[in-house]
DNA sequence: GGGAAAC
DNA sequence: GTTTCCCAACGCCGC
DNA sequence: GCGGCG
C-alpha cells in the first residue's frame, strides 16, 4: 500500500488512442478502434493534471493519498462517462456494475487493491446529456485516507475521508467546485469543472453553492446572502404572492436567456415566516396541508421570511418529472414522493428582490438549498442554446425548456421576459372510429385513434376532439361513413365510456396529431388533429416512442421487434438522442422494406457498437460465428470465410440486436461478386467548409458525369459529405471499374483544383474536398442508403433527388427521427429511374484521360 | 454481443 | 471461473 | 518499412 500516487497509471505505458479513456490496470491497456476525434491530448491534459497537482495544504504527512475520481466527459454535446482510479497500492482490478457504463444508475464502483480486501467507492449523481454545453466536467470524489484503515470504504463512510479542497485553481485551467446538478437528486457534488471557452461564460453558471467548513482556499465565487442587492427593497412579507407566468413561444428567441428545465407538476408558491411555511398554487390555494412533508423541509431550512417559487414534481426513474405519478401521489395521499424544485426567490429576509437581476435571486436561492433536505431541489440552469437545448431536452423525455431573459425581474402577470418552450409530439395515427357529436357540434365529436402494437393488433390510442375546420369535419365525415362497419377494429376493444355512440370503422384513413404526451396508459394527452394523412400503408402506424422512454414494462411481447428478443432494449445508443437500442430496432423495422431493398443480395459489412457509439466501434465483414437468425453466411472464392449476406427482416434486427448501427454495402452482388454493379464516388469535404460549397461540388460532379453520359443518383451520407452512385451493369470485374472511379476523381481534382483532390491525406485538402473513389475496389463497401450512422444525433444516409439536393440543409439532414416524416411525405421515389443497365464505354475513358 | 483464447 | 481479445481494409503519415 | 491513425 500507500506507493506513489499515480502508479497505476505510469504503469499502463501508451495512453489509449480513443477520446475516452478505459480504466486501465497493470495488465495493460486497451486501444479503441474508435473512430472518434483525436484525444491523445486531452488525455496527456488530464494526464498532466494529476500528475502535476501539488499536495493539499494540511494534508498529514505520511498518510497515503488515495483519490478515487470518475471522469466524465462532455465534449460537443456527447456525454460520455469513464472511470479511471487512481489508487495507492497497485490495482488489481476492478468493476463496474454491469451494464453500460453511461448508466447513470451506476453509483458504485468497485475496486480492488493489492492487499486490500475488496473495496467500494461510492458516487453520487449524474449528470444529463446537455446539461454543460460543450465542456468539460471532472466528477470528483477525493480523499485521503489512514493507512490503517483496511477499508477505504468504510473510512468513507466514517466520514474519514476528508474533503479540503474548494475553489483551488488547478494546473491546466481546473477548479475544483462544489456542487449540485440535476440528476443528482439534489446531492452535492465535487465537480472539477474547465471552460472551453471560459470568456462565453462565467463561473456563475456551474452553480457552486458551498463551500466546506474545512475548506483550505475557499475562494470560489460564492453568492453572499447577506449583501444587500442591488435593487432590492426594505420591505414586510406580503400575505400573497401571485407567480410570474411564462409566455408560449414557438421557437427560441434571440438575446440573452438563461434556460431551465419544464417542469411538469404544479406551480406552488412558499411563504416563509417564523418557522412556519404555508404553500400557495398559483391561484393562491392554500396546499400546505397536502403536502406536510414540502412544508416540513421548508421550515427546517430556517429562512428569514422569505417568498419562494418553483414546481412540485414526481421524478420517474430517470429523473425526469412524471405528471401522472404527482396525481397518483395526491391521489393516494401519498405526497412523501413530491418533490420541489425551486427556481426563484422574490422575497428574502426583509428585502423585496422582485426588481433584482433574476441571476441574483437564483444564485441566492440556490446558496439557501445547498445541502438541504432532498425534497428541495434547486432547479439548475441548462447551458446557452436554444434550439439545440430544446431538441436534446425534448429527446430526453422532458416536457419543455423555460426561458427566462438574464436580468428579468418577478411580476406577478404573463411576463414576456420567461418562456415556455414546448416539446410537441407529433405522429400519425389510424383512425379506427368517432364519437358521436355533442353540442352544437355536427358531424362527428372526436375521432378514436389507433396505432399497431408489434404484434400487429391496432390498440386504442385516444382520442382527439379539436383542430378541425368545420369544412375538415364534414369531408372527414363523409368520407369516414363508407368505412363503417359494426365492430371495433381495436383490440382490445375501448372501454365502455369511450365506446358509447361510436362509429367503428375500418381501419384505413390515417391522420397527423400533435399531442402534449402519452400518458401512462398510452393514450395521448391534449391531442389536436392536424390533417389527414394517405402516405403510408396503415400498418405502419406505431407508437413513435420518445427517445429514451423505455414505455411501459412487463408488456407480453415487449421485448421483441420483429420477432427477436432486444436484449438490454434500454440501453442508450446515442447519448445526444436519447435513442435506446430497442428505439433503433424499431426503426430498421420501420424502414425494413427500404433497407433491404438496398441490401438484398449484396455482400455486406456491418459496423457494429454493442455498448452504443460512444464505445467501442468494428466492424464485421466476415459471418463468423455471427448467430443471427436469418443471416446469409455466403462463401465465395474471393474470400477465405463467408461473407454477411441480408435479405430478411429477422436477419436485419438479428444484426441490430447483436450492436450494428451501420449497414455498409459492397459495390457487388452475390450473383456476379467479381464484377461490381455500380461506383460510388464519395464526396468528403473538409469539415470546415460551409454546406453551399458541398452542394456546389456535387452538382460540379454531376455535371461531368452528365457529360460523360451516366446517370447518376444521389444520397445524403449523414455526416458532412454526399454519395453519389452510378449504377452499371455488371460487365467488368473490380480493376476497371476501380481505375474508372480513380479516373473521374483524378479528373475533378486536376480541373477543379479549388474545389476537389483525388488523394486522402487531409494534408492537402484544407477547404477541399475528397473524392473517395476507393471504395470502389474489390472488398470496400459504402454505407447503405437508409442505413443509420453511428454518430452523434444517430443521422441517416438518405436517397435524395437531384432537385432535392438544392433544398436540404446537409448531408445530416435526417436522423432516426426525422426519417419517417421525410417517407411518409415523398411522392416519388428519389432514385426513379434506377437500373442496372450503364456500360463504361472508352469513349468515356478517352474523355476523362484515361484512354 | 458473444465466441474463444488467454489467464 | 474470469478477463481479454477479436470482430475491415486501405492510404497517409510519422518514426 | 512498420505501425498507428482516420
Amino acid at each position: 500500500m500507500a506507493t506513489a500516487r499515480g502508479k497505476v497509471r505510469d504503469k499502463t505505458g501508451t495512453a489509449p488512442a480513443e477520446d475516452s479513456f478505459r480504466l486501465q490496470t497493470e495488465t495493460g491497456h486497451k486501444a479503441s478502434r474508435s473512430k472518434t476525434e483525436p484525444a491523445l491530448a486531452e488525455y496527456r491534459r488530464k494526464r498532466d493534471f494529476t500528475a502535476t497537482r501539488e499536495p493539499a495544504a494540511g494534508r498529514a504527512r505520511g498518510q497515503a493519498m488515495a483519490p478515487l475520481y470518475v471522469v466524465q466527459k462532455h465534449a460537443a454535446r456527447r456525454l460520455h462517462y469513464d472511470f479511471r482510479l487512481e489508487l495507492g497500492g497497485t490495482l488489481k482490478s476492478w468493476a463496474v456494475p454491469k451494464g453500460p457504463s453511461l448508466d447513470p444508475a451506476v453509483r458504485r464502483l468497485a475496486v480492488h487493491v493489492e492487499d486490500h480486501p475488496l473495496a467500494y467507492a461510492d458516487f453520487e449523481g449524474s449528470i444529463p446529456a446537455g446539461h454543460y454545453g460543450a465542456g468539460e466536467v471532472i466528477v470528483w470524489d477525493r480523499g485521503v485516507w489512514e493507512a490503517a484503515d483496511a477499508d477505504p470504504a468504510a473510512a468513507y463512510r466514517a466520514g474519514k475521508l476528508k474533503f479540503h479542497l474548494l475553489g483551488e485553481k488547478l494546473s491546466g485551467g481546473w477548479t475544483l467546485v462544489r456542487s449540485r446538478l440535476p440528476g443528482s437528486g439534489g446531492k452535492e457534488q465535487w465537480l472539477l469543472i474547465k471552460e472551453n471557452d471560459a470568456a462565453a461564460r462565467q463561473a456563475a453558471d456551474y452553480d457552486i453553492v458551498a463551500a466546506r467548513p474545512d475548506s483550505v482556499l475557499g475562494h470560489a465565487p460564492l453568492p453572499e446572502p447577506d449583501a444587500k442587492p442591488d435593487k432590492a427593497v426594505a420591505a414586510a412579507l406580503p400575505a400573497r404572492l401571485a407567480p410570474t407566468l411564462a409566455t408560449l413561444v414557438a421557437t427560441p428567441p434571440a438575446g440573452d436567456w438563461r434556460y431551465e428545465v419544464k417542469f411538469d407538476g404544479y406551480r406552488l408558491l412558499a411563504r416563509v415566516e417564523d418557522g412556519e411555511a404555508r404553500l400557495f398554487t398559483r391561484n393562491g390555494l392554500d396546499w400546505t396541508a397536502k403536502l406536510p412533508e414540502i412544508a416540513a423541509a421548508l421550515r427546517a431550512l430556517d429562512l428569514a421570511p422569505s417568498w419562494l417559487d418553483g414546481e412540485i414534481i414526481v421524478p420517474d426513474a430517470a429523473g425526469r418529472p412524471d405528471f401522472q405519478a404527482l396525481q397518483n401521489a395526491f391521489e393516494r395521499g401519498r405526497s412523501a414522493d413530491i418533490v420541489y424544485c425551486l427556481f426563484d426567490l422574490p422575497y428574502h429576509a426583509g428585502l423585496d428582490l422582485r426588481a433584482v437581476p433574476l441571476e441574483q435571486r437564483r444564485a441566492r436561492l440556490e446558496s439557501l438549498l445547498a445541502g438541504k433536505d432532498d425534497r428541495l431541489r434547486f432547479s439548475t440552469e441548462l447551458p446557452a442554446g436554444g434550439g439545440d437545448l430544446l431538441r436534446s431536452a425534448c429527446a430526453l423525455g422532458l416536457e419543455g425548456i423555460i426561458g427566462k431573459r438574464a436580468g428579468s425581474s418577478y411580476v406577478s402577470r404573463r411576463s414576456a421576459d420567461w418562456i415556455k418552450l414546448k416539446c410537441k409530439l407529433r405522429q400519425e395515427f389510424v383512425i379506427g372510429g368517432y364519437s358521436a357529436p355533442q353540442g352544437g357540434r355536427s358531424g362527428f365529436g372526436a375521432l378514436l385513434l389507433g396505432v399497431h402494437e408489434a404484434s400487429g393488433a391496432l390498440r386504442y390510442a385516444g382520442r382527439v376532439g379539436t383542430g378541425f375546420s368545420e369544412d375538415q369535419l364534414h369531408a372527414l365525415h363523409a368520407r369516414m361513413q363508407r368505412l363503417a362497419q359494426p365492430t371495433p377494429p381495436f383490440s382490445p376493444p375501448p372501454g365502455r365510456q369511450e365506446s358509447a355512440g361510436a362509429t367503428w370503422l375500418a381501419p384505413e384513413l390515417l391522420c397527423e396529431v400533435e399531442f402534449a404526451a402519452w400518458t401512462r396508459e398510452g393514450l395521448v394527452r391534449q391531442a389536436v388533429f392536424r390533417g389527414l394523412r394517405a402516405d403510408k400503408p396503415a400498418q405502419e402506424i406505431v407508437r413513435e416512442r420518445p427517445a429514451a422512454n423505455p414505455g411501459p414494462a412487463g408488456k407480453p411481447g415487449q421485448g421483441k421487434v420483429a420477432g427477436i428478443a432486444i436484449s438490454h432494449g434500454e440501453r442508450v445508443i446515442d447519448a445526444e438522442s436519447g435513442t435506446t437500442k430497442r428505439a433503433l430496432a424499431e426503426f430498421y423495422d420501420s424502414i425494413a422494406p427500404h433497407l433491404l431493398a438496398q441490401l438484398a443480395g449484396r455482400p455486406l459489412s456491418l459496423l457494429r457498437a454493442p455498448e452504443g457509439i460512444a464505445g467501442e466501434q468494428f466492424f464485421q465483414r466476415h459471418a463468423e460465428t455471427l448467430a443471427i437468425p436469418g443471416l446469409h453466411r455466403i462463401a465465395t472464392v474471393t474470400d477465405d470465410e463467408p461473407l454477411i449476406g441480408i435479405d430478411s427482416r429477422r436477419a436485419l434486427i438479428g444484426a441490430v440486436q447483436m450492436g450494428t448501427v451501420e449497414f455498409h454495402s459492397w459495390n457487388t452482388d452475390f450473383r456476379h461478386i467479381e464484377r461490381p454493379d455500380r461506383i460510388v464516388l464519395d464526396l468528403d469535404p473538409d469539415p470546415a467548409l460551409p454546406w453551399a460549397r458541398m452542394v456546389e461540388a456535387t452538382h460540379l460532379v454531376l455535371v461531368l458525369l452528365d457529360e460523360l453520359g451516366l446517370a447518376a443518383y444521389l444520397k445524403t451520407s449523414g455526416g458532412k459529405g454526399m454519395h453519389i452512385v452510378v449504377p452499371l451493369a455488371a460487365r467488368q470485374e473490380w480493376e476497371p471499374v476501380k481505375a474508372f472511379a480513380k479516373g473521374i476523381a483524378q479528373h475533378l481534382a486536376r480541373h477543379l483544383p479549388r474545389q476537389f483532390v483525388a488523394s486522402m491525406g487531409p494534408k492537402n485538402r484544407v477547404g477541399k474536398i475528397f473524392v473517395d473513389y476507393l471504395r470502389n475496389q474489390q472488398g470496400a463497401s459504402t454505407v447503405a442508403a437508409y442505413s443509420v450512422r453511428a454518430r452523434p444525433g444517430l443521422p441517416v444516409s438518405v436517397p435524395i433527388s437531384r432537385d432535392e439536393l438544392e433544398t436540404i440543409d446537409g448531408a445530416a439532414a435526417w436522423n432516426v427521427h426525422t426519417l419517417a416524416a421525410r417517407l411518409a411525405g415523398l411522392a416519388t421515389d428519389p432514385w426513379v429511374g434506377y437500373a442496372h443497365r450503364q456500360r463504361l464505354t472508352d469513349a468515356m475513358r478517352q474523355s476523362l484521360g484515361l484512354a
